[in-house]
DNA sequence: TCCTTTTCAGACTAAAACAGTCCTATATAC
DNA sequence: GTATATAGGACTGTTTTAGTCTGAAAAGGA
């Protein structure tokens, strides 16, 4: 079925909620409560976000996330491959020298590379601000409640 | 990852066997042997392939496989589909109206039927016969020696 | 200086997807 | 009629992935 883990898609659905709002900061809850998606799995996503150098973080009180390049500048493979690690339809075409024990019987392993290689391209021609349409022109404040105090105060 | 089942990987690796004997019939057990795939598992993937209409079966005594169309005819992504299922890089792009229970926080989802369609443009491009290089001359007669006697006779 | 807020790092658990195997039924050749 | 092959489906074990949680580190403000 080729396709992208969920977990990329995330990547992408926040990048472009940091593009939307370039060079404001933003906090995981805040991208929490704008994509819909758990807290903790928006936190994981931007760890890996920024290891990547594609968001830069700030720790501490009033601290969040920002991008640290144009949208127009960062391809969505890249976004993929933080995520996801290298993009490789086979594992014929990770390495080199094929790790693939079948590789003697497999003569089509250079033909991969080359399917791989269009993905690939076909990947590279969308920028972040190609998946970045029109966005909601500010941050909303949140109205965060912690559950214990909201089912208190219903 | 982005990367396609292992299955859809084995059924090219069968078909470009069968598109190297064009007209001859290849069994299981035959395509196991080439390949260095377990039989059960051959038997899986051509029965797969069978149902798509890429392959024609015969059963019985002196039964076997062989392709239906020419291999210039047979695009690699309907291989992949037949077993993989569609291509579909998101759960956004398999239907035309949103399963996706995000889609009123999700503007992407357009440009992501656009990346779709450019991988499966890219992999529309390749034939099967562009996958099937140089291939042994003919099918070896099989010197097929059940597991349990071959142990006997080491 | 201390306390609060927020990210960082990693481990852990549960669930889903997938590969692979096996068994029985059906069709064909001799 | 018997041997040989595929067809169809169910089943199991493994791997991958999503998601959660806990403690540590960093920054801002009182």
């Amino acid at each position: 079925m080729i396709k992208l883990s969920r977990l990329a898609d995330y990547s992408i659905v926040l990048m472009t909620q940091l593009a939307g709002r370039p060079s404001t900061l933003m906090q995981a809850p805040d991208l929490a409560l704008v994509t819909g998606l758990p807290v903790p799995t928006v936190a994981k996503t931007m760890k890996q976000l920024v290891q990547a150098g594609l968001v830069q973080s700030q720790r501490g009180a009033k601290g969040g996330y920002v991008l640290v390049r144009a949208a127009t500048d960062i391809p969505v493979t890249e976004i993929i491959t933080a995520v996801d690690g290298p993009i490789a339809l086979t594992d014929c075409t990770v390495d080199e020298d094929g790790v693939c024990e079948i590789e003697a019987l497999c003569p089509t392993r250079t033909n991969w590379r080359k399917i791989n290689d269009a993905v690939i391209g076909a990947l590279r021609e969308v920028t972040l601000a190609d998946m970045t349409p029109q966005m909601a022109p500010f941050v909303p404040h949140r109205p965060y409640v912690p559950v214990a105090n909201a089912a208190a105060g219903e």
